[in-house]
DNA sequence: GTATTTCCCACAAAATCCCATTAAATCCCT
DNA sequence: AGGGATTTAATGGGATTTTGTGGGAAATAC
């Protein structure tokens, strides 16, 4: 199956009420289903949100359950927690549009604008002030390309 | 048949009559029923409360009764007298609280706010206060924001 | 009769839905 | 291949509904 493969980027306005456009490359993406579902979680390692659908979502749970039984009972339950406690499966209303949580927004360091970046199987999702602070080079590139286009023009 | 997956979280308010607001993520995953059934916990490792619907409930018995002619009569014993005997089945009110009885609201630490943090099949329920004191990276981030956002209100 | 528990109603804040408007792609027809 | 017309996408604002929480009245227990 060739489902909810994420190329692409784009730069979302976050509103007043914590909305945030999925733009058509993720949209399009998903699995073709009314209405469209949406799942964020905290990325570990970087400072940013990841972003995708259903399917890979089960494969996150899959890989989570075979740590069930490890050495580590106590990082397996936090583990489990941030997966199920933190992440958030969300709907897009008839525009297109989820709403962001306080605390994912949060731990994303989300301001007034979110950077999608596409990963393969999921996607990123930056502050892009932030993404051109700690990113490598080519997400650079990509951040400070919107915040010249944007910038400019506010 | 995907009834009953917990995912989400949130902060309610623990009032003077030991009444408590089961968060929207919570009822709405509970299958439909008037009124809707809570089952209440003790969680062996961690100093919190397990928060379910009768399906899971149904799954602890069974994992229970596996262990009934197992090797130490005395932990099946006390295992069952945990399961039946500490945890309570509870029923939502019309404005969708229940009432936490005293010796569970001992066993799970809880004063006067309760963390709902989901774990797919069930939920914890937190001192936020005692999450930030014990909990690994994921959980500390959830409760420390939300005694932020409501130690700054109050 | 007093104290506790349960039920019911009410209010305020927040989340959700819906419609309108603008901007940007895409199509289509010479 | 150009240029207008049509569709799709992005965003703003108002109205409606849900949710969380407080308090009082009725019922139950002591």
């Amino acid at each position: 199956m060739d489902s909810e493969i994420f190329q692409g980027n784009a730069l979302s306005a976050v509103d007043g009420k914590s909305r945030l456009s999925i733009p058509a490359f993720i949209r399009n993406a998903l699995i073709p289903a009314e209405p469209r579902h949406i799942h964020l979680t905290v990325h570990g390692r970087a400072p940013c949100l990841m972003v995708h659908g259903d399917n890979y979502s089960a494969h996150m749970l899959a890989e989570l359950d075979k740590r069930e039984n490890g050495a580590d009972p106590d990082a397996f339950d936090d583990a489990e927690r941030g997966l199920w406690g933190m992440s958030e499966r969300l709907n897009c209303d008839a525009g297109g549009r989820i709403v962001l949580s306080g605390l994912l927004r949060e731990e994303g360091r989300i301001e007034d604008m979110a950077l999608f970046v596409g990963r393969g199987r999921y996607a990123e999702l930056w502050n892009p002030k932030v993404a051109v602070e700690v990113g490598g080079d080519r997400l650079k590139t990509i951040a400070s390309y919107y915040l010249r286009q944007r910038g400019g023009k506010a």
